[in-house]
DNA sequence: GTGAAAGCGCTAACAT
DNA sequence: ATGTTAGCGCTTTCAC
């Protein structure tokens, strides 16, 4: 068959109908003003021709395409895969559709940009680790609502929603306190990205305070991968065999995997008789069997609630407003890889 | 500022560099007749207005929309991931992007059809989902090319590429047969999809070759998930105490890894000494050192590179063939839950 | 409540 | 090589 069989248009479902073009696009149009006769006669008439109203022709008049782009970096990390798909389903929900753009490694974000803009979406969420000030100032401009999901560019007025991450950073510095820590590492992700660094400051901050030393705290880089938090545990455990710290923070749970697999398959460290650890975001790979992690749970259904209404995408004529900034608390999850604290025992 | 900020069309650009809204125009089509000198005038005028061509406006005059659709059900299965990860990368280097459907567990996959006609998409690529002959039916009909990944309808003339899941089968079952293996158990996927019917049918045609009897293949489900896997593994090894298999073939890797846990964690059993394993898929999970999965690897980048052959999105005025099968072998994959037989020694 | 008509921003003949 | 013109399929005034 060629791939030129033309589909019906309203005009075609018009003539069908008995009825002007106008009808049939009323028809279609929830709320608009018709007849609830001529309505049925238009919806039999369409499906005789499999008529389905031509989503691109109305983003040409209403300047909206129900599109809604979602940029993307790594993807070898669960977490935002689980993001990906609650954007997906809960945007599909109410008509909408996700364009996916993925960011090569250390691909110009630059060039996705400009596709966005080509695309007429209604908005955009930036998960990418890299937000650029040039992507949201053309955002801006144009009137195309953007927010940075658990990212945002300091000193920039770009809208964003995130866990509070410097907090779950104290969450888990507070938990290896109780537990009895005193020397600590902590696995870094990507050190330019702020979720990382917002981690990673609550956790010293939270340290600091306590008493501990800054130079009981080895801070390493684990790239924010599997493989990293793999080869950072490795590294600096197989290097400090005398003073190994007996607490590892790992900024995400994905790189807390990698390292306890380092440390428990290479160097037969036992967790957390030997050394607690504990992760970031609660995905569900940590709370299988071989991991049991403990972790701070980001509440990503609430996460993507709230970047939905920062989106406000059913009012767009509104102003856009700028530099809003959603943090949201995350909930610490006791497994089994920090010991229960006896005083928890207590009262 | 407010959301309505227009933005720049073509007519302004024109008006700046002093052409027509045609020179704009051909000015961005690569290969349209234009001079060096007129080209440069136009780009800089459109730079100078941040002008992007809509392309949604051009969608409406060549019918094409650079979009292509994923439709995925399950993306808790990662190999599913990755393939989308792949698919985008990959449409992304010739211009196009991936508009993402969700299709919730048991949720009509009728629904999500209509929205992919609004979309006028330029091909759809259907996976991880069950596929209905009238999705096919419709696109056919509409002339939209269609290709299941990794799945097929029998006996219709829907296009698919695949890995060789049967052969895929077959190879678990003569890699077992090599390392001795008497008594067998298969935990199957999704009993409705071809994927993991025939996996398990090559399995078990290769067993009844080698002169096994059926009764000493049970056959379990695990519903394609991780928890399934654990689940059907964990039931069946409690059961059977006396009288266990001792080879079992997950239909994929992610079930593959939560059978291993409920038989290492909850039921101590040990692989390979007391049963050997295998999975199929070679998601990187499952090379990690707490699974060392033996399995079949499915080659993505090949069969991705056929899917897109297959759709030919770049002739779209050609006839669509219907019919396409497109098998692609898979790869074994030894690790460690299958002990390596004797016999490779030899020689 | 309904139809006629004017675009939305672009591409693709068609002239020149 | 360039400009002119006619749509693509829809939404949206505007009359009636």
């Amino acid at each position: 068959m060629a791939r030129t069989t033309s589909r019906a248009t309203s005009f075609d479902v018009a003539a069908l109908a008995g009825v002007s073009q106008s009808a049939v696009s009323r028809a279609f149009t929830p709320g608009a003003s018709i007849a609830d006769d001529t309505r049925h006669k238009v919806l039999e008439a369409a499906a005789k021709l499999s008529y389905v109203p031509n989503s691109i022709a109305s983003s040409l008049t209403t300047k909206r395409s129900n599109i809604v782009a979602l940029i993307l970096g790594d993807m070898s990390n669960p977490f935002y895969v689980h993001v990906l798909h609650a954007f997906s389903n809960r945007l599909q929900e109410e008509g909408r559709q996700v364009l996916i753009f993925t960011l090569d490694r250390n691909a110009d974000s630059d060039a996705a940009i400009l596709q966005v803009l080509k695309y007429q979406v209604d908005g955009v969420i930036l998960t990418a680790a890299q937000a650029s000030t040039r992507m949201t100032d053309i955002c801006h401009e144009r009137g195309i609502p953007i927010v940075l999901f658990n990212r945002y560019i300091p000193g920039s007025d770009a809208s964003c929603v995130r866990c509070d991450n410097a907090g779950g950073g104290r969450q888990i510095a507070e938990a290896f306190l109780a537990a009895g820590a005193q020397k600590f590492a902590v696995i870094a992700g990507d050190p330019k990205g702020t979720t990382s660094q917002d981690r990673v400051r609550g956790f010293i901050e939270r340290m600091l305070e306590s008493g501990a030393r800054r130079s009981d705290i080895a801070v390493l880089e684990g790239r924010s991968s599997y493989d990293g938090g793999y080869a950072a545990a490795l590294k600096h455990f197989s290097a400090n065999t005398q003073s190994r710290p007996d607490a590892l923070f790992c900024v995400n749970d994905i790189m807390a995997m990698g390292a306890m697999d380092a440390l428990r398959f290479k160097l037969g460290v036992k967790i957390p008789q030997d050394l607690m650890l504990a992760g970031f975001d609660d995905i569900p790979e940590g709370r299988r069997a071989p991991y049991q992690l403990t972790t701070v749970r980001q509440p990503v259904d609430l996460m993507v609630e709230e970047t939905l209404s920062v989106l406000n995408l059913d009012q767009p004529s509104q102003t856009i407003e700028r530099g809003i900034d959603r943090p949201i608390k995350g909930k610490l999850i006791w497994r089994s890889t920090i010991p229960v604290p006896v005083s928890n025992f207590r009262a």
